[in-house]
DNA sequence: GTCTATAGGGGGATAGAC
DNA sequence: GTCTATCCCCCTATAGAC
């Protein structure tokens, strides 16, 4: 029973990794096993379809975000520090052998994805432009934040520009990611 | 020979929407083969590998991203429409079946790609984001736009948002991509 | 230029032994 | 829980006829 907690939880970590390093489609139960030193059907004995693999790890990734936004570490900063946090999730990510982010990457594969993987995408995307728009309005109120229209559509560019920023730097490198991390926050200033 | 023409030309045009549709691991020899109602190995006349294919994809965009640049009618262009032009090239991409920006999609699946694609997507991206930097620059002088900071960090910014704009619409929803493009105009104004 | 036929590999998934 | 063995499908690519 604790192998098998290790080994489900082992294979959700490297299946984590490896959707935000290759895509759903870009890796196999074969990558996983062979990484992990167990066999394929090892794999299919924790999680039978590899559709229901992808839902554990977007679930764990949402449940996750959640925790860490009603943890009072997080909850109860002022709303710059809050989101210069948000900020360095995605700078931990590219720093993390170029990662990209998980909605990001199966937003792209979106066509090709069964159902589920849909919806939980589309759940993982909508938790994160609230808690932006709420941050956002928030400093807004407070005055520490400065832009015009409707925080909501900011928080869409501004989750937007991350998640492509991530992509764009595959090819043209790190910085051109901090670049675009650094005009939001002075954006956000004026 | 006319025929000849005509099937490489198929077979670019289909490539081109497949690999915005469904990426460069997401589509098959066989799938354009069958829309264009040949066989699979007369594709691979045309295009001896899938690389060369894609090579050839990339490298049509980035003429065709070319000739639109130094073409008078947006050439002369002032720079507000200059960009509104930019935009109107993701927007028809988002009305044209929720496809994605072609580098965003490369970008996306970099880690698999063979160098060849790696090379091409770079160059193109380095395309887009010199274009976007010079209109800026342009249109910052003229005092047509208003922004802070160095003209390459918002070219970067918006290049990115709107690549990241084109996925999230697949799980969000096309009135989040208009947002974000609105929001981009507006952001440049005050 | 396009066809038929086929090689060779990788993918997801299952049955049954241990 | 993990193994071996296997099935079946799709993929890229090639050889040779037409």
């Amino acid at each position: 029973m604790v192998r098998s907690k290790n080994t489900r939880r082992a294979i959700l970590d490297l299946g984590e990794s490896l959707l935000q390093d290759q895509g759903f489609n870009g890796f196999s139960y074969a990558h996983i096993a062979s990484q992990l030193g167990v066999k394929n059907a090892a794999i299919h004995y924790h999680f039978p379809a590899k559709e229901a693999l992808g839902s554990a790890i977007i679930q764990r990734y949402r449940d996750r975000f959640d925790l860490w936004i009603n943890n009072s570490r997080v909850k109860d900063l002022p709303p710059q520090e809050k989101l210069d946090w948000f900020f360095s999730i995605y700078t931990t990510t590219r720093a993390d052998n170029g990662k990209v982010c998980l909605a990001g990457s199966l937003e792209n594969e979106f066509n090709s994805l069964p159902e589920s993987l849909r919806k939980q995408t589309k759940a993982l995307t909508e938790e994160l432009l609230a808690w932006l728009q709420v941050t956002l309005s928030e400093g807004k109120a407070a005055g520490s934040f400065h832009f015009a229209g409707d925080p909501a559509d900011k928080a869409a560019l501004i989750l937007s520009s991350l998640q492509g920023a991530l992509q764009l730097a595959r090819a043209m490198g790190t910085k051109k990611f901090l670049a675009v991390v650094e005009q939001n926050k002075q954006e956000l200033l004026v």
